[in-house]
DNA sequence: GCCATTTGGTTTATAATATAAACTACTTTA
DNA sequence: TAAAGTAGTTTATATTATAAACCAAATGGC
């Protein structure tokens, strides 16, 4: 009746990168660090885990002589993502 | 961008049991234990902080004998799972 | 009648998680 | 060259989720 919600996505802040990446398909740290509102330690950390999940890419360089970390969703992210919302969904459906 | 999704909401154990009392309106601890597929134990942790919080309302009571405990959600609960909805749909929407 | 089992839970111990504070490394500005 | 700013990472702590252990009463078998 109720699938399991994956526990990497069912965060908030975890969910909200994934929902910006989606959307913009690339986006800089501190990009999603504004649109999120979080702080940098905890965004790190989140990011660090979608990346190790394999739901993110992430590349750093740089940029400006600044360091840059760049953060992309995979197709396995993706799928996830799909996966999670059709969950969800039933949990929340009218 | 972002709303706050209600961390006693955003769990899944507890979203399932609001989500159930939705549409049940009053429900046994048996019902939601079975339906959710929950053990017991974490069943009534989660209970008791949806009733903390005043989202459902608890009656104990008997039937045929055996302890029966009742949930139902409460006006405060309703809204609240709405506002969760709504908040948590920005983050889902395609 | 009494012992084992079942029903319907609650309490509590542990593991896992989320989060911000503290820190690192480097750059710019004054 | 010292202070302040940028772009993050590491880590310490508090919070949370969860199942195991427990409790009380009822039932069933002998």
């Amino acid at each position: 009746m109720f699938e399991e919600l994956d526990p990497l996505l069912h965060q908030q802040l975890r969910l909200a990168v994934m929902s910006l990446l989606i959307s913009v398909q690339e986006a800089e740290f501190t990009f999603l660090r504004e649109k999120t509102g979080a702080t940098a330690g905890n965004l790190s950390v989140q990011i660090t885990k979608l990346k190790d999940a394999g739901y993110i890419e992430v590349t750093k360089g740089y940029k400006d002589n600044f360091p840059q970390t760049l953060c992309k969703i995979t197709s396995l992210g993706l799928t996830a993502f799909e996966n999670y919302v059709n969950a969800l969904e039933k949990y929340i459906k009218k």
